[in-house]
DNA sequence: TGCATAAAAGCACGATCGTTCGTCATCTTC
DNA sequence: GAAGATGACGAACGATCGTGCTTTTATGCA
């Protein structure tokens, strides 16, 4: 019982690194298998089916995701900090080298938007709660008087959405060393955009 | 000569449709064979290799968002009115019923970016010239001063991709049927941005 | 220490993968 | 009409895929 569970998430541990750079329809049983220096079979056995697998490591980077960018933006100050925070720990999150391949979430968003199924759900379920918790921060943000009132919230979450995609395509397809800076600029042209306007 | 050509271009056109949805990877001979009809051999034939395949297939894409979106946009006036042709060709191009799977070269984005390779350097080319056609449109508009002369063309280009990117996310994933009023709007403030100051 | 049980291995299966090879039909050109 | 090039086919290859079975090994508890 407890032997199986360590060894599950090691597999599942090794599973997410490979998916992270080849993509969940390039994770296979016996590549993985392989690397963890066990059977096929002993290892299929863990997961019932290969989108068993699939679906466990989504899970598992939803998970991290949860830990890394949305749980510790949490504990900035409501408003503004916390928006900040917000796309700080995201981009921290992108450049982590506990992801080799970037973000998977992101990954999957294109790899799984043209193949129906429980993982394409599970995706979408999380992709609409993360835009839900960006929308809510920003209204946080309009109530604390950082932003002005007439800011759309969803709006705001999909500019801010746009500037952290584009980031990991100048990131990791480009590899333009001026992507970071590129990213913080547009930042903060858009939290510009939302502050008050100066009194006159 | 004459009849090989022809099926090859047919062959494409089909190979095209199918890595749209499933990916360049998701590319298989054997399927491919079977949607047209003809061997595996027979098609096989026309290619050399699968990573032949695939480069035609990246090729034939690119050159189609080029005559979509890049050609058209240079009938447009400089400056803004060749901005905004770009971004609304560009948002046509992701929506066009051609492009079952949303772009391609998006998708390939995201693939092959921890994929070095032939396939990997010719992607990255076609990204930087479109990067640098975005940014060129951008420095015009700013000596016909459209936009304001301290606009960072790079920046804009940069801003301007993550909008679309974000678009295809919102649309293709989410399926949100906001997603292409959230585009324009953001659009426009972007432009808004860049716009002179009014005189005062 | 023994035993029930969980975990892993072993083996095999049908499919499909990309690729090679030899052959045949069709067409062009002399 | 003969000769040669072109295009497609069928069969087969070695590999790998996911997934069942049965057997062996390891583990945790009485």
């Amino acid at each position: 019982m407890r032997k199986g569970e360590a060894t599950r998430e090691r597999i599942l541990e090794s599973a997410f690194e490979l998916a992270s750079t080849e993509g969940l329809a390039g994770l296979s049983i016996g590549r993985l298998a392989e690397r963890n220096g066990m059977s096929k079979s002993g290892l299929f056995a863990h997961f019932g089916s290969k989108e068993g697998l699939q679906l466990d490591v989504l899970e598992l980077a939803t998970a991290r995701f949860r830990d890394r960018v949305f749980t510790p933006a949490l504990r900035a100050d409501r408003g503004e900090p916390r928006v900040r925070a917000l796309f700080n720990h995201w981009l921290e999150w992108i450049d982590d080298q506990s992801n080799p391949g970037g973000c998977m979430l992101t990954a999957a968003a294109i790899e799984l938007d043209d193949q129906p199924g429980p993982a394409r759900d599970m995706l979408v379920d999380v992709q609409r709660q993360w835009a839900e918790m960006l929308a809510r921060a920003v209204r946080i943000a309009i109530e604390e008087r950082h932003f002005r009132a007439d800011v759309d919230p969803a709006l705001f979450a999909f500019q801010l959405y746009g500037i952290v995609l584009s980031y990991h395509h100048a990131r990791r397809l480009l590899r333009d060393p001026r992507a970071r800076r590129r990213a913080r600029d547009a930042f903060e042209a858009l939290i510009q955009t939302a502050h008050p306007r100066p009194t006159r």
